[in-house]
DNA sequence: AAGTCGGGGCT
DNA sequence: AGCCCAGACTT
């Protein structure tokens, strides 16, 4: 007997089990028990397509008011193909990883183009498209054309790694590879009938959403798979997944600065890359300024600062960084003239409606609004 | 393989 | 305050 199979046998500590076992279980439960969510209305790879990528890194309740919108205002692949970058940035406004939305319209034309408007209908021919990657490729391939492929997410990671009590970091990308060709091949065995890749894909995104909890004491009275789970007959559910710790985010001073003339606010629009990028901003130079250089910034965009009053700090937490914001209202007498490029100075009503604003500014943007001003009271 | 890229909700 | 979420792309 190998040194493998003893330790199996004794701890069953990462160790493979069969697959196959878990399949017809888990689809038989997500048939009696699945959520009832808008994209499972019907099977269009459009709309599948749309749901996954707004569901990347992004939990169900906030996606779920994106989605409807975002259909409404953009029910085919070719109205997503055709729309303008605002108003694009606008339906995500909010969402955050700006990019999927972005990489979504490239894929749209891409669909449009190569394919005559034809969703692409294969995994494999998924992949090719901007913004798919091999989890959104097979949740597409399996849940709109029933093919026998895996859709490994982080329920999936965490689902298995429970079962098999593996102990190998999830964050490598050769544990995903790995699971992804266990589950396609077993997929691949015992799909026909009720047992389909769209049961088990879905029945395991319900299964880590709702039973095998992240972070917290998973309900695995409720578990279909409860009999196969290493780390629940051990009572060490919790240990699993095992992940490296983050790296800890970078801090950076930023002075945001509400530039104001009667009605109109100074604004201008990122860069097409990096971090919130094609989105708009109020001018937010890094440091925290003193009252003189805020005054200066405005001076040297050619406005005339008449009035400068401090605002309360604010934070705002990102990925990677953290911004630890100081926040200035300038008022600058109304000149009639237009900013100085890239800057725009633009009425803040029509700004609330077509301009996408990062979630960072919110503070400073709500305060915005609580904070009128009207001409007459310029100084 | 590691870094970049948002925002929110739960513990 | 830290963790994670229906990840993908770039370097």
């Amino acid at each position: 007997m190998s040194g493998i199979t003893r330790k199996c046998e004794m701890k069953t500590e990462g160790c493979e089990m069969d697959l196959t076992r878990i399949i017809e279980p888990l689809c038989s439960w997500y048939d009696r028990s699945k959520r009832d969510l808008p994209w499972r209305k019907d099977q269009d790879p459009y709309h599948v397509w749309v749901s996954e990528i707004m569901l990347q890194q992004t939990r169900v309740e906030a996606v779920k008011s994106f989605y409807r919108r975002f259909l409404q205002e953009l029910p085919t692949v070719e109205d997503l193909a055709c729309c303008e970058e605002d108003r694009l940035m606008k339906l995500w406004e909010g969402l955050g990883y700006y990019s999927r939305v972005r990489n979504m319209q490239t894929a749209a034309r891409q669909i449009m183009e190569e394919y005559g408007g034809n969703f692409p209908d294969t995994r494999e021919k998924l992949l090719k498209l901007k913004g798919i990657g091999a989890y959104t490729a097979g949740a597409v391939a399996s849940i709109a054309f029933n093919e026998p492929v895996a859709a490994v997410d982080g329920n999936v990671l965490r689902v298995i790694t429970r079962l098999e009590k593996d102990p190998r970091d999830i964050m490598k990308q050769s544990v995903r590879t790995e699971f992804d060709r266990r589950i396609t091949e077993a997929l691949e065995k015992t799909c026909g009938g009720s047992v389909t890749s769209s049961s088990f894909n879905q029945g395991m995104m319900d299964l880590g959403a709702g039973v095998c909890l992240p972070n917290a004491a998973p309900l695995c009275g409720k578990c279909p798979l409860a009999s196969f789970c290493s780390a629940h007959e051990a009572g060490v559910e919790m240990d699993y997944p095992k992940k490296k710790a983050a790296k800890p985010r970078r801090i950076e001073g930023r002075t945001v600065l509400l530039i104001r003339d009667g009605d109109r606010i100074l604004i201008r629009k990122r860069g097409k890359k990096g971090l919130l990028a094609g989105l708009w901003e109020f001018p937010n130079p890094e440091g925290h300024l003193e009252p003189e250089a805020a005054l200066s910034f405005a001076s040297g965009l050619g406005l005339e600062p008449v009035h400068i009053r401090a605002l309360a700090p604010a934070k705002h937490v990102f990925s990677h960084i953290e911004w630890h914001m100081t926040g200035y209202e300038i008022r600058v007498a109304s000149l009639g003239e237009e900013a100085e490029p890239p800057y725009v100075l633009i009425d803040e009503e029509q700004v609330r409606r077509e301009y996408a604003i990062p979630t960072a500014f919110s503070a400073y943007y709500n305060w915005l609004a609580d904070h009128r001003q009207n001409t007459e009271q310029d100084v």
